[in-house]
DNA sequence: GTACAGTCCGTACCAAACTACGGAAAGCCA
DNA sequence: TGGCTTTCCGTAGTTTGGTACGGACTGTAC
């Protein structure tokens, strides 16, 4: 099942993208372009479902598409020296972004929990939990 | 300290961001407008650079200035019973994303440490991470 | 009281990330 | 084999989120 031959379409529809955003994302190099037959269609594999379905993942966690590239450097990479650097940065990111998740995640469940109880809070602190400094 | 008298240039410095970027959110909406003196400059409190710091974390967290503006809904939210249903919404997102950024965090981790001790990964699964379905 | 920085406002321009369009060729189905 | 869908490819248009610019006005420091 792992050479699975896929048409661009087939592909699409099962990373829910439109065929143009996979030609988009080939002509930026964020995935392959397999060979053409000459005067013939490309076949895809599973593999590139599942590196599209990543790339849209990781757009919602807030990683332009320039990041992505690097993270996917990390599935592609050669180097390990390169690859832990890169690594360790990209962790990091992530790291102060699950800071800050967590912090929104706990005053949502705090004023859910306050509207349930009838208490209605005067003000809510969600702005409170990411406005202070970096 | 609470009614200090801000600039928009001092709001901007103490947010981080551009003027302009100011304006354009008031345009938006994202931010009131405090009234203008006849023929005079505005003047904002310290409410307003928490919540520019609040719309630009939450921008990094993958949220667009849409969705940031029902987040703000929630702080500026009038009815228990709307802003109730919106936080438990904007909570179910939340979690999600944390879900996928430890299943990043993990992932990376576990690279670090194998290209610490050696031996280099063959494959990085870092794709596999957030490839599966929903 | 006059330079000079900062504000105000409108409009125009920009980059990122798509999305649509059009024409030619290929595939597929009765 | 004719008709329909899909692919291929290039180019153009759109949306989101700003950024830049120009001209008039204000506020402030010397």
């Amino acid at each position: 099942m792992e050479n699975m031959k896929l048409t661009i379409g087939q592909v699409a529809a099962g990373a829910s993208v439109h065929v143009e955003t996979i030609r988009y994302y080939q002509r930026l190099g964020l995935i392959g372009e397999p060979p053409r037959p000459p005067g013939g269609i490309r076949h895809y594999g599973a593999a590139t479902v599942a590196r599209l379905s990543f790339i849209k993942r990781a757009q919602q966690l807030g990683f332009s598409l320039d990041e992505v590239q690097s993270l996917l450097a990390l599935e592609d990479g050669q180097s390990c020296r390169e690859t832990r650097a890169l690594a360790e940065a990209k962790l990091a990111v992530i790291e102060a972004r699950l800071t800050d998740l967590r912090r929104m995640q706990k005053s949502l469940r705090t004023m859910i929990a306050e509207c349930a109880s009838g208490k209605r809070p005067r003000t809510c602190p969600i702005i409170a939990t990411l406005a202070q400094a970096g």
